[in-house]
DNA sequence: CGTCTATTTGAATGTACTCAAAAGCGGTGG
DNA sequence: CCACCGCTTTTGAGTACATTCAAATAGACG
């Protein structure tokens, strides 16, 4: 079955039956993705939200100096999307790029529209859904605030051990808002038996 | 009508009929709290949303230093709360406390649940206030990582006039993510006629 | 008016950045 | 299979941004 973990994602706080299983995955669109490869560029609109099924993701914020700002990444069974171009019909701020080869499904804002109003349980799962990612960004305030960067990065890598073998120290250092030199000093500080 | 600017923030992304209303207004609790009086204290569960009729609140958090880091304000026609708490059923993270005199509408988490159930569309309303405060948080976010501090505080001030002239100084560079002392000297040498 | 807290000032310090260059690593083509 | 190319990571020196600490000044509230 090809949406099976895009289903038990779903079911985590909704219930389908096979009807609405049907209506919902028949408006996913499945994409392939290459390393590298982009699927939304900034000013660009970004009608759709990714449910990523294989594979990493990030989004990132390019400023006016050149300089990539990792707000996201997004590992196997997360979703990813710039909700503020989405969800205001705005053109995009971010760049969204697969990290590796992926494999993503596409879930288009008409058609969640329609979903929505076909079947009113997804307003609650997206509500969960949204309320989730809010939590984690005011999470990440608070670290932020609060931490130092050697404790925001040793804080990184036990809850995202994925990622730190995944994604390049280059991008790991930007997602932590430090530059990729500083990173590598944290880490040689970290590794030498300390003295 | 008392409640007439919450109806209105209701109205902004759903419609109710009188029923409804009735349902609504029913389970919320107007307190009114003194400056400095404290709605919500680390450790404590927070089994509720609060609605800012009038005045302000912050949101803070403790870190082991003792420091106060401010996660977000409110003014009125604001919601605020401890979501992590609140969705999880975990004890607080936060302090929220009143920064001057204010009037609060409280909406607590079992009336919300039953409300869910009588009148599905504040599912949606919640899906988009939950929405719009992802959006906001992930805003912050870019910012603060793209931004100096001088940019931040400028966008700050440009963004929400009101909290500039309500809120002393010291909540604001916590709330930027630095010191008093620093923010003093970056509003100092916005002062002075670039020499 | 006096007390308490917030803001400003300045000096010394530390954290993180910039720039430049070397070393490592992976992929590609000859 | 090895040599080369491009990109990432490491290293180090010098610098800038932001903090800490201490003390003076200003403001707010009872």
């Amino acid at each position: 079955m090809e949406y099976k973990s895009i289903l038990k994602n779903i079911a985590r706080h909704i219930t389908l039956n096979e009807e609405e299983i049907v209506l919902f995955t028949a408006v996913l669109k499945k994409k392939e993705l290459k390393r590298k490869e982009v699927i939304l560029k900034p000013e660009q609109p970004c009608p759709f939200i990714n449910y990523v099924d294989q594979g990493v993701l990030r989004a990132y914020y390019t400023d006016k100096n050149g300089n990539e700002n990792i707000i996201m990444f997004a590992v196997s069974d997360w979703w990813i999307t710039d909700m503020h171009s989405f969800a205001g019909e705005k053109p995009s701020m971010l760049t969204i790029e697969a990290v590796e080869n992926s494999i993503i499904l596409q879930l288009h804002k008409v058609d969640l529209e329609k979903l929505f109003l076909k079947v009113p349980k997804f307003e609650r799962f997206f509500r969960i859904m949204m309320q989730n990612a809010y939590v984690r960004e005011q999470l990440r305030a608070v670290q932020n605030l609060s931490l130092t960067s050697e404790e925001r990065y040793l804080h990184f890598t036990k809850k995202y051990p994925q990622f730190a073998n995944q994604v390049p120290l280059k991008q790991i250092a930007s997602y932590l808002g430090i530059t990729p030199e500083f990173l590598s000093a944290i880490r040689k500080k970290l590794s030498t038996p300390n003295s």
